[in-house]
DNA sequence: ACCTGGTCCCGGGCTCGGTTTT
DNA sequence: AAAACCGAGCCCGGGACCAGGT
């Protein structure tokens, strides 16, 4: 082990627990590169990427495979090291002698469920390029900043990597590649989603697939997360089975099962993870799920709406207006109950919430006149997002 | 007819970077 | 050098209108 992670361990660690040793390894979110059984894909993939390592850029390259199939962590592992050889981001301290004279493109990385208009794609892209900080939020134009992306980009050959091209939250493929298109010059781009390669409304040049995890190869990122996150013998191979087998090869709901059985057996205070904490905690995952990594891109005031909707009582959910009354009169959230009926609703088209139609048979609510009302409830696994976001607050 | 839920859209005010004036 | 001003994009709040029920 590292030394980084022992230190990190001690830093996050400091509540010593009867069942989890490292809550950050328990993290959906957490990119960790357990790429076990992935060698395959991971070489397909350099294979398309090959120009970039001998300097050269690129040429369009279009990743696609199902939700949780590991296409993040894994370019986000591979555009990590590509920059650490290049001198820049936090890991440049790797950088070896042998390939530091070499001029490697540079990685521009862009998430495109982070983009709502083409002014924050360039935003992205630069924050990308030299950190959050020194990129103004607002108070320029659209047109001074594409500029500002444009002699960064042309000071050294770059391309960019898109990923989640085919988000409901973020701008159509064809929106963004007209986007590139504005700055100067040729922009190769690598796009990460996953819409098969036919039905993109952009032609690509090489696609690669990245299929869905095999069931005992799920078992096995779970059982390299539990060693490191859950104390010794506090969930057996058996019960990482029946999370995998269920997970249907997405590993970030079989991650965050064990997580969720994991806050169950903790809030209970057992030191090892029960059956029904098995059964609980793969309830707990709504299922078709969405990507926790969604919601925490979502803007703050979203989250921290999202956060107190999951402590209302289930009459206060009953109905769409009857959660926005409830969240606008509670002391926590500062918006007026209008505000959050739209932001409800906005968030069920992102696909945050899902919203259910609320067919009452006995009539038990309501007066029956009007339209019927719809309820929403999660698509995210709601026991994680509470926990990650309430150890975030802290 | 009347009522409530759901969709769409836009103006005003806010915040912040950049520019001009003091 | 500081203060005042200007203009950019974004968020909040709500209005207009449509949908679906008694």
């Amino acid at each position: 082990m590292k030394i980084d992670d022992r230190i990190d361990r001690r830093i996050r660690d400091e509540t010593a627990d009867r069942i989890v040793r490292d809550r950050a390894v328990l993290d959906p979110t957490a990119c960790r590169t357990d790429v076990q059984d992935r060698g395959r894909y991971v070489e397909r993939l350099l294979d398309a990427m090959a120009p970039a390592f001998s300097g050269s850029t690129p040429p369009t390259l279009y990743v696609w495979g199902p939700k949780g199939a590991g296409k993040t962590t894994l370019m986000t592992a591979i555009v990590g090291r590509l920059n650490a050889l290049n001198g820049d981001g936090a890991a440049a301290i790797h950088t070896t002698t042998r390939t530091a004279h070499r001029r490697l493109p540079r990685v521009v990385s862009v998430d495109l469920r982070q983009v709502s208009s083409e002014f924050t794609f360039y935003r992205q892209a630069l924050m990308s390029l030299v950190g959050a900080e020194a990129v103004p939020s607002n108070g320029v134009s659209t047109d001074g900043l594409r500029e500002r992306l444009g002699n960064r980009l042309d000071a050294r050959p770059s391309f960019v990597v898109i990923d989640h091209v085919d988000d409901s939250m973020g701008p159509s493929v064809t929106a963004v590649t007209g986007w590139l298109a504005r700055i100067d010059g040729d922009r190769p781009w690598i796009g990460v989603g996953r819409t098969h390669p036919d039905e993109l409304s952009v032609d690509v040049a090489r696609t690669v697939e990245l299929p869905a995890y095999r069931t005992h190869t799920l078992v096995d990122v779970l059982g390299s997360r539990a060693e490191a996150g859950l104390t010794p013998d506090a969930v057996s191979r058996e019960q990482l089975h029946a999370i995998g087998e269920w997970a249907h090869g997405d590993a970030h709901d079989a991650i965050a099962a064990l997580f969720s059985a994991t806050l169950l057996a903790e809030s209970a205070d057992r030191d090892r993870i029960s059956e029904a904490d098995v059964t609980a905690g793969i309830e707990a995952v709504p299922y078709p799920s969405s990507a926790l990594h969604r919601v925490f891109a979502l803007e703050e005031s979203r989250q921290e709406l999202l956060y107190h909707f999951l402590s209302l009582s289930e009459s206060q959910r009953q109905s769409v207006g009857a959660t926005a009354s409830a969240l606008a009169d509670g002391d926590h959230v500062d918006l007026k109950r209008s505000t959050v009926r739209r932001v409800l609703y906005e968030l069920a088209d992102d696909g945050v919430l899902r919203r259910v139609e609320h067919r009452d048979p006995d009539r038990s609510y309501g007066r029956g006149r009007g339209r019927p009302p719809s309820r929403v409830e999660p698509t995210f696994p709601p026991l994680v997002f509470r926990a990650l976001y309430s150890s975030q607050e802290s």
